[in-house]
RNA sequence: GGGCACGUAGCUCAGUUCGGACAGAGCGUUCGGCUUCUAACCGAAAUGUCGGGGGUUCGAAUCCCCUCGUGCCCGCCA
């Protein structure tokens, strides 16, 4: 709906600064503040002035006067204010709104017909996921959902690093060590059980006798070597821990949820020998070089200092070879691809597109998403290795822990009567709990540093998942009550109280949201929206009863229809970052 | 040392792409509101050298240069 008004705006301002012989080239569209009573408005006519020889305002009137909006369906009037045009909705605008807004998927714009593969999370199966890796799935999944709303076939991959030294190592030490000199584990989970040989393996290669590391270190060789030869039992021997760690992380990233429609394994492209060809293709490109046995590119010309290393000495690949083959499959079978990252990845990020495009392919379909580093408080970092920081697990269940003191609190001063039971109860603890946490991740500008902090993630007031989902709550309690009393009807011509236009306005630029956010890969956007939205739905809760007596009918009915509409809206919103839109709290 | 990010109210953050209407929220503080569709809510008040300095512009939190502080990266690791 905003969508198509914006069209009309733009059409109607390129018209008008035509016929007055004005550049086209800049419109000026933008959206104006809260208590400008207009959905957009054009500001070009602070930088006419200088050409026209007019004050902006006088510009500005001229232009408003120009623009003919007659045919236009959503557009009712260009009226100028001060310097600026604004534009304002016709009844038609709103009407539409009110029933587009009733759709189940409202909000998912029109099909691209692209395929987009977005790879995040892809955390090396070590070990139980903490909170620190934590803020990949989420913006991942979130980021995901968002360009599914607007219009594009999405994969969800998890890229698995399963043939680096890291799993190498592990594979030693689970084969190596004695479950009986190993601490009890922190959960019965596979994950618990298994990162306990791992941070054994570790630490008895920094501190063990020399000559025993040594011979370990042989047998981790072996491994590495054993796995790009694709030999067969080397493989099966890593998968198996492999495959049973990723099986622990993936019920605690399920939780989130953050599910994944493939598991990639590095292992694929050494064993389908893709990796060996693009090794082969980069010793005959013009940037290849050998120095002290190893092959590697210099990437001057992408403005790198540092070269890329693609064959070892020893002549086995490296992680960052695979990553290539892994990308060229990816060009092959999706239109574009982005991936999640953590901003420490940057550099090898850049380095890779280099290196695809010295391969000839179209790097522009490639984007990545960075993120900056969860730390603890005290400035330490969160480590697998070291076993440091917060398990996810544990984060999770504290937050529905505390969500369910919430509920059971306030059950006794409920004014609705839906008897929850037991089940509902934990149900909602786990929907407000889980999104809690999940907003508190999601609503904030990924380049940001977040210090972790026990409070802050389990904030449930203010702007919040649950504030969010307390207002949609509240719709679908009205909705329940008139249920069987009064229809809903879609009228919009009777909302004419500011709060009820207010909110249809809101309710108008949901489509808009999704399109920017999917545009700059930036869910939060889609997270303002909701608080802005739930903002809007609670003074129009505050100032427009629906249900009270003295209410009449046609108002009833078409603010039934307009809440409707906003518990739509909201949970559609909270849907695009992966929230669950409780219907009772 | 070089590269990339970040710095907005006491705290947590929107707004910075693409310069434009008085710089906005929440928490906390002070005051007020539940016999009225759910008070995880709402209303009112107080709170700012937009890190600092310079520049461009009719106009800068937003663009450019310098500077300070913080984080990340600079492996034949992943």
């Amino acid at each position: 709906m905003f969508i198509a008004f914006r069209r009309e705006v733009e059409a109607a301002v390129e018209a008008a600064l035509d016929d007055l012989g004005y550049p086209t080239g800049d419109l000026g569209i933008e959206e104006p503040p809260a208590d400008v009573l207009a959905v957009l408005a054009s500001s070009v006519a602070y930088r006419l002035a200088g050409e026209a020889g007019a004050p902006p305002p006088q510009v500005a009137g001229e232009l408003a006067d120009a623009v003919d909006v007659t045919d236009a369906k959503y557009v009712a009037e260009a009226r100028s204010q001060g310097p600026y045009v604004n534009f304002r909705p016709s009844d038609a605008y709103f009407a539409d709104t009110l029933v587009e807004a009733q759709a189940d998927d409202w909000g998912h714009l029109a099909d691209t017909g692209e395929s987009v593969v977005v790879e995040h999370t892809s955390a090396n199966p070590t070990g139980p996921v903490h909170v620190g890796r934590a803020r990949n799935p989420i913006l991942g999944d979130a980021l995901a959902r968002v360009l599914e709303y607007a219009g594009n076939d999405v994969t969800r991959e998890y890229y698995v690093n399963d043939a680096g030294r890291q799993m190498a190592v592990f594979t030693w030490a689970y084969e190596t060590f004695d479950e009986a000199d190993l601490p009890e584990p922190e959960r019965e989970k596979p994950d618990y059980d298994l990162v306990r040989y791992y941070r054994k393996g570790n630490e008895f290669l920094e501190e063990g006798p020399d000559e025993e590391v040594e011979a370990a270190e042989a047998e981790i060789a072996a491994i590495i070597e054993g796995l790009d030869e694709g030999d067969e039992a080397t493989y099966e021997r890593v998968e198996e821990v492999v495959d049973t760690v990723l099986g622990g992380m993936q019920d605690t990233l399920g939780r989130l949820p953050a599910e994944f429609d493939e598991f990639v394994k590095e292992t694929r492209f050494l064993r389908d020998d893709s990796t060996h060809e693009v090794v082969d293709r980069l010793k005959e490109s013009e940037h290849a070089y050998e120095e002290e046995g190893a092959w590697q590119l210099d990437l001057d010309d992408w403005d790198i200092e540092q070269s890329f290393v693609f064959l070892r000495s020893d002549d086995t690949t490296l992680y960052t070879t695979r990553d290539l083959a892994h990308h060229e499959w990816k060009f092959d079978e999706f239109d574009r691809a982005v991936t999640v990252l953590g901003e420490d990845q940057e550099l090898h990020a850049n380095k890779l597109n280099a290196a695809l495009d010295i391969l000839g392919n179209d790097t522009d379909r490639l984007e990545e998403l960075f993120y900056a580093w969860v730390n603890l408080p005290g400035g330490e970092s969160m480590s697998t290795r070291e076993g440091t920081g917060v398990d996810m697990d544990d984060l999770l269940d504290e937050a529905v822990s505390r969500a369910e003191d919430a509920v059971r609190s306030r059950l006794g001063d409920r004014v609705r009567d839906d008897d929850l039971t037991d089940e509902d109860v934990e149900r909602i603890a786990e929907q407000v709990g889980i999104g809690a946490v999940r907003y508190d991740v999601v609503a904030k500008q990924p380049t940001k540093a977040i210090t972790f902090d026990w409070d802050d993630a389990l904030d449930f007031e203010g702007q919040s998942a649950p504030f969010v989902q307390y207002a949609h709550a509240r719709a679908c309690g009205i909705l329940g009550e008139a249920a069987g009393d009064v229809e809903p009807r879609l009228d919009a011509d009777v909302l004419t109280d500011d709060a009820e236009r207010a909110l249809l306005a809101s309710i108008a630029r949901f489509p808009l949201v999704v399109e920017a956010a999917a545009e700059d890969l930036e869910p939060h956007q889609v997270a303002t929206y909701t608080r802005e939205f739930a903002d809007d739905f609670n003074a129009f809760y505050r100032e427009c009863p629906v249900l009270a007596d003295d209410v009449d009918e046609d108002v009833q009915a078409a603010r039934l229809a307009l809440v409707d509409a906003a518990r739509q809206t909201l949970a559609n919103a909270l849907d695009a970052l992966g929230i669950d839109a409780p219907e009772s709290m």
